[in-house]
DNA sequence: ACATTTTATTCGTATATTATTATATTATGA
DNA sequence: TCATAATATAATAATATACGAATAAAATGT
């Protein structure tokens, strides 16, 4: 795929609000579906389909803990330092 | 608007193939609706329809020139900035 | 093996996005 | 004023996305 096409997927994956969420969520920690599904108070399909989509394009990756599955970013500080470097000139 | 709302907004008006190849287009300077279209090889309409979604985003702005359009991103730098860190990132 | 817990998947529906076509607007120059 | 060039807008159709409801799958403990 060209890069620009990966770099716009990257874009707009994390372009939706829920999503965007969970991956603030995700930078001050892992965390199983259903924290995600109470700390954002979304419903647990909900919960696990927006995951799904962000493992698909390589924003997180997740671990089987028993019989809980924990997320992750796969690159904190990329997120860290892209999510600081826009919320400083937005607001 | 919620902070997050914004920056999904930010992030998704991004998060498109031709949006993005404008938004890379402009780093190097202004340029009309027209040059838009010849470079990226779409359609007028198509062109104006994007600028125009990047202008609401506040990711561009203009300025008439005469009988054209010179379209502009109103940040460089953030923008700049932003792709250095994706894209050094994303292989 | 069975029940329970947690997560994933499927499906339907509503909404959003995208590109095309056609038409309208705006400014300029003759 | 009229014609032209450049851009914007509107309407449409195709596709994509988001969410809820229901169901399936996987692992654990009894």
């Amino acid at each position: 795929m060209q890069a620009i096409e990966k770099l716009a997927d990257f874009l707009r994956t994390l372009g939706n609000p829920t999503r965007l969420m969970i991956v603030k969520e995700l930078t001050a920690g892992q965390k199983c579906v259903g924290e995600v599904e109470n700390i954002l108070k979304i419903s647990q399909a909900n919960a696990s389909q927006h995951l799904h989509i962000l493992k698909s394009n390589d924003i997180v990756d997740c671990i089987r803990q028993g019989t809980t599955r924990c997320y992750f970013l796969k690159d904190p500080e990329l997120i860290q330092n892209l999510l600081k470097l826009i919320e400083q000139k937005l607001p």
